[in-house]
DNA sequence: GATGAATGAGGATTCATTCAT
DNA sequence: CATGAATGAATCCTCATTCAT
């Protein structure tokens, strides 16, 4: 019953709460080998390093959104596919609990740096959602409008201690706006 | 010319640029040291520590916005006032270039944490300010409105990585687009 | 014959000679490991830091009070109970070599720091080993001979510097002194 | 009124506080500059350095002991000879207060370094001091005694915090005590 | 799968000290 | 007399990482 999660899983876990919580620089392999109830050593079975940790946490979420996006390109560009993968996209961001909101938007310089090249990794991955959303030769203030609906979602998140409503409540707000915010294709 | 700033205002000015750049915890006090092109020691002379630096960049921030919300708290709540405020607002968030943007999105984590009361600090800057905008007992969505509308703001400094424009056209398309979101009181 | 003590012995018995000669401030984690042989990363995985090092040695010493105190109560109050209970103090003291003498001689400020409450630590062993040999409510000439008695002993460690004679004769000459000044029960 | 004492004697009044209650390694300049009141550049004015603080404090007790010892040299070793060297010794440590017994006891290791040869500064100064009260050829039993009778003294300033009874009753105590100790000439 | 022991590089911070003004 | 500014060396300590077992 307790190791019911593989090691791998329940240190992707450790590690996202504690990034999340204290930031990725702040966070040392001691304090997620003592969460997980491990020896710093064994992180490095299960693991290259730490970058390694966060690459594998990246690329859980890439997958997921990579999957999110063929789908869409296949779809008609009706106004009811851009309520889907809004959906879709808020799903993503609360699979693994408000600790995934709040990691995304606190490190974005760390996802930067691990995937420097801006055609691979998590930015080829955005930059095509942004594409399905909103056509590459946009005005400026529909691609802005593209990206602030997503961080929409996402500070629905990050707006529970800021805002004094049920967090269901909160994260209907943010799709409604997210809908309104998205330029009509 | 080199040494037209006092000591204080160019370790500051190093300091934002590198916490900007790398983060804050990625940022080391040799680093400071380095750009400013002095001694660790004497950054220790001018600032009683890293996080010293830090507060000192916060509370200069801190002062500019709540002296928008003492002369916003006094007008009339009109259009006209909503959109003073947002310039203003993004005036502020200019005032050390580019550099300003960037950190206070990528350490709010930071920021939380030197003002760990709700009632103090920036927390009640921002409350305030949130407040001018929209009564504290708006709607769910108006209270995340607002949030966005600032934050739309901020975003157009990250986005000039991400959006192919010139940064001008970028930040006047998130005024515009700050207007629309902005709820009307 | 080099790693037939365990290192944290090792670093204890190291640790003990450096307070000793140079005092507790002026002796470094470098000059420790130095000593000892390994690195100063080392040092921090068998202690949590400097004072755990005191820490470790005082608790040590503090247990053999403790096994001393308790096993006088239960004795008769007879002057050879008295004897004996200096002549186990001026065993425990030595256990270490000279070094221990020494060290606690000079660093009784540390010491006093380690356990601040009067009624725990070192505190409550020194208080209880007192109580044996001179009643709580003795006057204050004989509580003051109590304490002069026992440093005493200490100070023959610390003499061997100064009284040109062969160690065993001073500590020989301390015992007898000790004996004279104890009050008689 | 504030300044009625020169600045050195303030310096040297501060720095024996200080001194004292932390011990010389752990009292830092800046410490005792702001004591004092003043900027740790003017401690470098008055004096050469922190070892030269010290070497001061040091020469003026040294001073006074030597004048002690110069006088009883030139009376006859009667027991009214030792009762007044004992009284005169007490009041030499206490002439700065309290301080000054705790700073003897706990720096006796910097005070063996600052005057290394043993046959100059207080070494020699006490080795007078010991010759005095009892012959070079006494037995090394009368020789610890000579050396405790003094160190009895210093206690009594020690005991203060460990033996509840007010200050004045343990003086006294200690120099009945002392008097006991002195090997009868 | 996992651990205990160790390491080298680097972290923030403090120190005694100097010197031009 | 005194200070503001600066320095180089040292402090304690933590980090990510390795490796034999």
């Amino acid at each position: 019953m307790t190791d019911v999660l593989p090691m791998r899983e329940r240190i992707l876990h450790a590690a996202l709460e504690l990034f999340a919580a204290h930031g990725y620089e702040a966070t040392s392999m001691r304090q997620i080998a003592a969460q997980v109830g491990i020896t710093k050593a064994a992180l490095y079975y299960h693991f290259d390093g730490k970058t390694d940790i966060v690459r594998a946490m990246l690329l859980d979420t890439e997958e997921q959104v990579a999957g999110l996006v063929e789908w869409a390109q296949q779809q008609p560009r009706t106004p009811a596919l851009r309520r889907e993968v809004l959906r879709r996209w808020s799903d993503i961001m609360q699979l693994r609990g408000l600790a995934a909101f709040r990691f995304v938007v606190a490190n974005r310089q760390l996802i930067d740096e691990l995937s420097p090249d801006r055609h691979t990794g998590m930015h080829r991955c955005l930059a095509d959602l942004y594409a399905v959303l909103a056509p590459a030769d946009a005005s400026v203030e529909d691609q802005l409008r593209t990206r602030l609906a997503l961080m929409s979602i996402n500070m629905a998140g990050l707006a529970g201690t800021d805002i004094d409503a049920p967090e269901s409540d909160i994260l209907a707000a943010a799709r409604t706006l997210a809908l309104d915010l998205l330029p009509e294709g």
